[in-house]
DNA sequence: AATATTACCCATAGATTTAGTAGGTAAATA
DNA sequence: TATTTACCTACTAAATCTATGGGTAATATT
């Protein structure tokens, strides 16, 4: 599993984000409610994105959320690499210290890297206000 | 991460299986020694291989396992796929149980869909020759 | 027949990750 | 002052991953 829940739920919290339009700050209980989510979950999720600054926060009554660019202007890969950490199909390819130590004998290495690139390729070609669309992406 | 320990294990084995090859029945031992992957787990990996046909298995002095195919004829998929279980990116597109109930009104499920494709086209389209290959693949 | 060598089987365990809870504090508005 | 919101830290239950341990069954060699 590459997406666990909690990319899911970012990719879910933007894209109705996205839907509303408008300048408006959304309360997270409302979006957590819409979306049946747990509200105290989605907070920290909310934290990661907003202090990235993917979104706008104001604190008290009128305060929330919302989207601090535009849907056109997030790649689905900076929003799931935001969230999930990494988007590492193989521990192999990610950075650091689980990299493996037959790496320069390694003969599946290539193959890795070359699934690395297709799927950055893939999530970075896409855009929020792709997924806004009616027939999908 | 997409492939675990588990199958990248069961692709080294192949590989090494493969770089020998000879109708020799090549004992766990020598492969695990070789390879410094831990006989006992790699002993639950070849019982998957080995009952589903992926290799031949003799007991006793002289035996060990060996491939029962030619390595083109074994797709990278095929292997990821019996020794993970399943290559899912994405638990929206696993089959069965976990499937999420939004599966109608979902704005990325057919981005889901094309990834899983994408990820599905890639593995299959590699054989275990191709592995072997100098440059990789 | 006895022994050694191999695959095969079943249960358990430690570590890590995932997905979520609980209980508070800080900032803004009414 | 009270309410509403974001924000922060710590904890926990469950699942998954990565093995380990202790055997049994089959085959070959002596």
């Amino acid at each position: 599993m590459i997406v666990s829940t909690k990319g899911r739920y970012a990719l879910r919290v933007m894209v109705s984000f996205a839907q509303r339009g408008g300048d408006e700050y959304v309360p997270l209980k409302e979006i957590a409610g819409e979306e049946e989510i747990s509200q105290k979950y989605l907070e920290s999720i909310m934290a990661t994105l907003s202090k990235a600054g993917f979104v706008d926060a104001v604190h008290g009554k009128g305060g929330g959320y919302r989207l601090s660019r535009k849907p056109e202007e997030y790649t689905i890969g900076s929003i799931l690499k935001l969230t999930e950490g990494s988007l590492a199909a193989v521990s192999c390819t990610s950075q650091g210290a689980s990299a493996c130590s037959r790496t320069e004998c390694c003969q599946a290495k290539p193959m890795w890297d070359r699934l690395e690139k297709l799927i950055d390729d893939f999530f970075e070609g896409i855009t929020l206000a792709d997924l806004l669309k009616d027939g999908g992406v």
